[in-house]
DNA sequence: TCTTGATTACTAGTATGGAAGTATGGCACA
DNA sequence: TGTGCCATACTTCCATACTAGTAATCAAGA
């Protein structure tokens, strides 16, 4: 997209620009909004939003630091490819995460929070086929309860950060996404969360967090442009056993 | 310390000085060399420096989306306190992590990679006792060889950010690290990847990680103007149980 | 003595100008 | 036509000035 749809978004002048730019670049980039490769400059983006360089350049420090921009001094800054490796790290990363999340919930089942997490199944399969972006809002809803119920809200915030390369592949991925299976998969969780059956619970978890990137190849086959493929020399990224328990 | 020791750290003006700051800033948090819960500013920074704001406000960008600084718009930043409750969720998430990278080990053990790291364990036989800055710094670089054998070193590299609460903690607790113990740790979690055992070489990383931060609440006895302590309200942090496999 | 108000001295946030470096297009020349 | 040089137009980075908001000080009045 052009800069100047950006600007549509107004801008609150009250509090700080910068973290506001931030956020709406962030999510611009993660929708895939600006075509990865292409370049934008401070400049543009300040004069595109009515406000001086100074904001949009903190903002892209941020955008920086989280992979999503690539600032080269004095040359100017492109929007980064979606970076293979990132990517299937960033699950990864969240798998192991989130198996020992679900690990501490089926050690202490909880009665108020798997009533909670089956309220959400409910209103994610009521948008299960009719909104997939309102779907994936509820999943990442879902995944957040799950921390939460595990005294690890804080844990699952900073995640947010390193998961901005997934979000970009998900988003591309939104079209073919086998709801209802996830949604099965959430169920499968609670239900082991419920039976108290640490070694279920991991597989479930693990098993579901595995199905959200199923199509990256199909994704990386039909938008290769979009990514970054990683070095040749580098190993194949192998994935942990999924096993018993944890 | 004051801030005018930053500034002893000569700059280069050949690279971006925004980057600098950030780095050397960082270390003297981690270090605690700046008190937690006293006050920083840009323009003190700058001038002890001998640069303009604008870099320093770079630096304190990053430093506060770490969590290492609170910037208070138009009245102030201060450096934060060490958070308890991030201290415990950074070490959780390690565990996690690092959980899941030996079970990647274990299942695939590698001759030339055990050997490295048991030429690291020598390594850290030496500066036992002598140097435990320098341990901590040999500790540092055992846990990151590990990850880069299982070919997640991109996930270590990001998760740096996010343990740096728990360096700070670890920084203070220097002096009494059971660092024997420690190296044991470390050879026990060697033995398992070579054995191929993955129960094993998944209690051994947890126990691990989990002594790294055992005298926690006595660091907190002693300095507790240093911490700053969870809501009474949030629940006691919960580890996940130590089993078998992964 | 206590309270209230204005003044003052800070702070971070923003705008803008200039410095240093890089890419690009055109021109001179072979 | 092909090649090398140079002017120009960008870029980010840094310095500086200004704005707006907060906190603390101090004096005047009850």
């Amino acid at each position: 997209m052009k800069p100047e749809r950006v600007a549509a978004n107004s801008l609150d002048q009250a509090v700080p620009i910068g973290p506001q730019l931030y956020s709406l670049l962030r999510e611009a980039i993660v929708r895939n909004e600006f075509a990865p490769g292409n370049r934008i400059s401070e400049s543009e983006i300040a004069k595109a939003c009515g406000v001086s360089r100074q904001p949009a350049r903190e903002a892209f420090i941020r955008l920086a630091d989280e992979g999503l921009l690539a600032v080269l001094p004095q040359r100017g800054t492109i929007i980064s490819k979606i970076n293979y490796t990132a990517v299937v790290d960033a699950r990864f990363l969240r798998e192991a995460i989130e198996a020992d999340i679900v690990a501490i919930l089926a050690a202490n089942p909880d009665a108020a929070l798997t009533r909670e997490l089956r309220n959400q199944i409910k209103a994610q399969q009521d948008v299960a086929n009719s909104n997939k972006m309102r779907f994936s809002k509820l999943d990442d809803l879902f995944h957040k309860t799950l921390a939460a119920g595990a005294g690890k809200s804080s844990v699952w915030q900073q995640i947010q950060g390193l998961k901005s390369q997934m979000d970009r592949v998900r988003f591309l991925s939104l079209s073919q996404f086998p709801v209802k299976k996830l949604v099965e998969q959430h169920e499968a969780v609670i239900r082991a969360i419920e039976a108290g059956d640490l070694p279920a619970a991991n597989r479930a978890i693990r098993g579901h967090l595995r199905e959200v990137l199923t199509d990256l190849p199909r994704i990386l086959a039909a938008s290769p442009e979009f990514f970054e493929l990683p070095d040749a020399g580098s190993p194949a990224p192998v994935n942990t056993p999924i096993k018993g328990g944890d």
